[in-house]
RNA sequence: GCCGAAGUGGCGGAACUGGCAGACGCGCACGACUCAAAAUCGUGUUCCUUCGGGAGUGAGGGUUCAAUUCCCUCCUUCGGCACCA
């Protein structure tokens, strides 16, 4: 007896995972009786260890399964193992442990760990992506995608990670020193020939979130990372005739190009570059690369580059302007070539003053505001006293006057200046007006020549001024123009021959039209998605099933021999090429179209790749005539609810996506999204909040706490502890808290029922409790609030345990508390419940229960306690019956001694009442 | 620099739609049980206080009878992007 009494995790756990696991009662099968409901966990890969981290995903994210399962939903909750990747081929290599035998070997551990946490998880349906009869379809995916044209292969520069020597994906490089997200090594650059998928066809379409209940962070990410913008291309002309391709997003600016920059690696830098500055770009060039190498992006922000030598022809002007290189323009961006328009774009500005280019602005100020410094001797007295006239104020300074003002004084000014001015200086306006007062003429700034003109009047009068190689470069030394002279904002257009005066909000539109019409570019959407790297030059990964034969090319192997088995017996060299390189007759093949002698590409597939259709893989593991079977498909998919870690937001939930929107274009799959609805937890740090890592030695081992205090404390601490959504620092201290809480769980239903005559509001209350506590637990699972799910079940059992103590445990109602508890706790706290559930005499089991309804009857208060404030400050409260009307709480609340004394007999100003919650007295 | 999220007791966190801030738990203190300790149970626990009250949700302002909640400015932390043409 006194056995019974003891809670023990280590004997019931097991217990009941192998009764469970026996009769099959999470097999989910197809039913098309009830709705199906197919929740998934992002698939783990199989390092070795269970950690927190995947309890903190999966442990809720199962409770969450369970509950909808008990709402009646047929749910399928599936697992599997995302087993192909680097770590395996890093072991082997320092190790020397074949990956093959270290991935199963940590798989079959996981398998263990997973199960003791007690999860619903349908392990018949349970998929390994390194498993021939997975990655066969894989490799199927890869054939149809390249069949539809949505697989090229390009030679391009790539990042390569010389301690993994391996290719990255530009996602896989992170930080300002460019290192490998894996192993923090620097990477460096290598020219390969690669597959790629192309993930831009789809960029709109991928924009579109319209089905999908995504967190909005989820939806900002992947917006950012498209990275859509609206412009034109337009094509300028290389001085030989070379058509030079740009995107730009302000095409309402052409007509203040007035130089281009390349991007060194740009194929046109060659043909551009003059005899005379050929050793200059081509150390530039070499200088880049080696930048990029270490760490181009850590560099100051100054900028650099070279003159080809070249000029290009502006296609709207006819205009001859000089062609330059910098690292600023990226080849991967755009065109790699871009129009720089100094005037209206920082880079372009902060370039052009460096290396004395022209400025000219194109676009009016929208703000108006207009500047003019003027020295003393440049005009004669009583100027600044004529121009107060106009309403312009100034401020004198030891050098002279500057006037601030708006457009609309402009030509008063001038006029004005244009009396004052003396033959020794000259008066300047900027920023809503550009001119230049001299004494015998008055030059507007509208043209690079004019500008050039004025800058050589200009150093005749003044010498200092001698050095400057364009006007805007004069005007940059006096700081209190600098405000004046850029601006990037929509206006009206200026200096742009016939287009001057266009208002800025037709500007773009209109330009567009007129380069369409004379053939010189058109209107153009340009993304900052690239397309999808998938080839790794490694051996522990989906081998891409093509042969290249020196007559056909790169040849499809067919789909009867699929799929590409990887050979077992190759040797570990880490030397970066793909130890499937050096296997001599895995490599040799013939052609499947002629049969002379081909060889096969050696690189294998992104992980990545198999992580986008998992998903599907799950419904038929062993399906062996597709990568599904098309009946489980069409029940189950879509996925209604999918969780894992924000991480995954811009690689794999897009390529994920991508994938879906492939298949459904080649008629694989239906439907326009993969995932419906998808919830992120947050991250689950070292107890001294820094992320747990083994070098930091701050990792929290769930296996341990498991022996110590048995899953169902671990699930319901982790549900309990922080905010799913949020993450937060480990906390140790508290799982003592959880553990309580089981163990009175465990001591309330092992009480016998106790002798009592509780009271009839005794009873009440504890149902009120109840169906409060009910209500509350089901919102809570339903929008993943999984730690106030825990602490209302707390707050139900300290009402439970008074009520035991009023002598309630004879009771219906207890009997009900009991039951609905258990119901409850079921999905957080599996064995306990069921345990329990035996306990107090219900049948097996209580995860094949309905969940219970709500009395909304048993929920409502009779008595209220109503507030009332005087000023907005708590003063007093009255308990009241439910049904009180506002004029009679309106009474007794002014009526309340301890009201009286704050009234201080004044009559109240005005009386506010909430209707059963609160009264406010103004006085 | 740009975009986004968050900031509440010693700690994790709670608070529905603008209506009693601090639920629940950890920790701590005191008490009961015990020879003793652990466990368990009970009581208390935002701060200040002259015990009347007063202050208080990152800081400052605003709207309102009433603001953790709405608006503006700023600070800090975290995440993403970053010469994106």
């Amino acid at each position: 007896m006194i056995d019974q009494k003891l809670y023990k995790p280590d004997v019931i756990e097991p217990k009941w995972q192998e009764r469970w696991e026996k009769d099959g009662i999470y097999q989910s099968d197809i039913d098309h009786e009830r709705p199906k409901y197919y929740a998934l966990t992002m698939l783990p890969y199989p390092s070795g260890d269970l950690h927190m981290g995947h309890w903190w995903a999966m442990a809720p994210s199962d409770a969450r399964a369970r509950y909808m399962r008990m709402r009646g939903f047929n749910v399928l909750f599936p697992i599997g193992f995302d087993a192909f990747g680097l770590p395996a081929e890093n072991a082997a290599i320092s190790r020397n442990i074949h990956p093959q035998k270290w991935t199963y070997a940590n798989i079959e551990k996981m398998r263990k760990q997973l199960r003791s946490m007690g999860s619903m998880f349908d392990w018949r349906r349970e998929a390994v992506s390194s498993d021939p009869e997975y990655y066969r379809w894989s490799e199927w995916f890869f054939t149809q995608l390249h069949k539809h044209g949505l697989a090229y292969r390009k030679k391009s520069p790539v990042d390569w990670c010389p301690n993994c020597n391996t290719t990255l994906a530009r996602e896989q490089v992170w930080g300002e020193d460019r290192h490998c997200e894996r192993c923090n090594t620097p990477v460096i650059k290598k020219e390969l020939k690669q597959w790629f998928f192309k993930t831009t066809s789809y960029a709109e379409e991928l924009l579109d979130f319209s089905h999908l209940d995504w967190p909005d962070r989820v939806r900002l990410l992947q917006t950012n990372w498209i990275g859509r913008s609206e412009g034109a291309s337009v094509i300028f002309r290389t001085e030989q005739g070379d058509p030079l391709e740009v995107f730009t997003t302000r095409p309402d600016t052409l007509w203040g190009a007035t130089f281009m920059v390349l991007a060194p690696e740009h194929p046109l830098v060659k043909p551009l570059t003059s005899i005379e500055q050929e050793s200059k770009v081509s150390d530039y060039i070499a200088q880049t690369l080696r930048q990029s190498e270490i760490q181009r992006e850590a560099a100051d922000k100054d900028k650099t580059g070279v003159f080809t030598g070249g000029y290009a022809i502006n296609p709207v002007n006819g205009k001859r302007i000089p062609v330059w290189i910098a690292d600023y323009v990226l080849m991967t961006y755009g065109t790699g070539a871009i129009m720089a328009v100094p005037a209206h774009d920082q880079r372009d500005f902060d370039f052009a003053i460096k290396f004395g280019l022209p400025i000219l602005p194109v676009i009016d100020r929208i703000d108006g505001l207009t500047k003019s410094f003027v020295t003393r001797k440049a005009v004669k007295t009583g100027f600044a006293e004529a121009v107060s006239k106009s309403g312009i104020t100034c401020n004198e300074t030891s050098e002279g006057w500057e006037f601030t003002f708006t457009a609309e004084k402009a030509e008063e000014y001038i006029f004005t200046a244009k009396e004052y001015v003396t033959d020794k200086g000259w008066v300047e306006v900027i920023g809503g007006k550009w001119a230049f007062v001299f004494e015998k003429e008055i030059i507007d700034w509208d043209s690079v020549e004019s500008g050039q003109r004025i800058l050589g009047l200009c150093q005749k009068l003044c010498p200092e001024t001698k050095n400057y190689k364009i006007l805007m470069e004069m005007l940059w030394q006096c700081p209190f123009y600098r405000d004046a002279l850029y601006h990037d904002a929509y206006g009206t257009m200026i200096n742009s021959e016939s287009f001057s005066g266009t208002p800025g909000d037709q500007a773009k539109e209109k330009v567009i039209d007129f380069l369409q019409q004379r053939g010189n570019g058109e209107g153009m959407v340009n993304y900052r998605l690239r397309d999808w790297l998938i080839s790794r030059q490694r051996y522990w990964g989906a081998p891409i099933p093509i042969i290249y034969c020196p007559e056909h090319g790169a040849v499809d192997v067919p789909e009867d021999q699929l799929p590409v088995l990887l050979p077992e017996d190759v040797e570990w060299r880490p030397t970066g090429e793909s130890p499937l390189k050096l296997h001599p007759s895995w490599r040799y093949t013939t052609c499947p179209i002629c049969g002379k002698p081909a060889e096969r590409e050696t690189d294998t597939m992104d992980t990545f790749m198999c992580s986008s259709w998992y998903h599907l893989r799950y419904l038929s593991p062993h399906y062996d005539i597709g990568p599904f079977d098309p009946e489980e498909y069409d029940y189950w998919m879509p996925v209604d609810t999918y969780t894992g870690g924000i991480e995954h937001a811009t690689m794999h939930l897009i390529y994920t996506r991508f994938f879906h929107k492939a298949c459904r274009d080649m008629g694989i799959t239906k439907g326009p999204e993969p995932m419906i609805q998808l919830r992120n937890q947050g991250i689950i740090l070292g107890e001294d909040s820094e992320k747990m890592s083994k070098s930091r030695g701050n990792v929290v081992a769930p296996d341990e706490l498991v022996a110590r205090y048995g899953a169902d404390t671990v699930r319901a601490f982790l549900m309990f502890f922080a905010r799913w959504d949020m993450g937060a620092p480990w906390s140790s201290g508290g799982i003592e808290g959880a553990s309580r809480w089981i163990r009175r769980v465990w001591t309330l239903f092992q009480d016998m029922p106790k002798q009592g005559n509780p009271t009839a509001e005794t009873l009440k209350n504890l149902r009120r409790k109840v169906h409060q506590t009910l209500k509350r637990v089901t919102h809570d699972y339903e929008s993943f609030e999984f730690n106030t799910v825990i602490s209302s079940l707390m707050e139900l059992l300290n009402e439970m345990v008074k009520a035991a103590d009023a002598g309630a445990t004879g009771s219906a109602e207890w009997k009900e508390a009991q039951e609905l508890f258990l119901l409850m706790m079921a999905p957080a706290t599996p064995h306990i419940a069921e345990e329990l559930w035996g306990a107090i005499g219900k049948p097996y089991s209580i995860h094949q229960q309905p969940w219970p309804e709500v009395d909304e009857e048993a929920i409502v208060e009779d008595m209220i306690t109503i507030v009332i404030q005087v000023n907005g400050k708590v003063r007093d409260r009255i308990t009241a019956p439910l049904t009180i009307s506002d004029e009679e709480t309106r009474m007794l609340a002014l009526n309340r001694e301890g009201i009286q004394k704050y009234l201080e007999g004044k009559t109240p100003r005005k009386v506010i009442i909430v209707s059963g919650k609160l009264v406010n007295i103004v006085v």
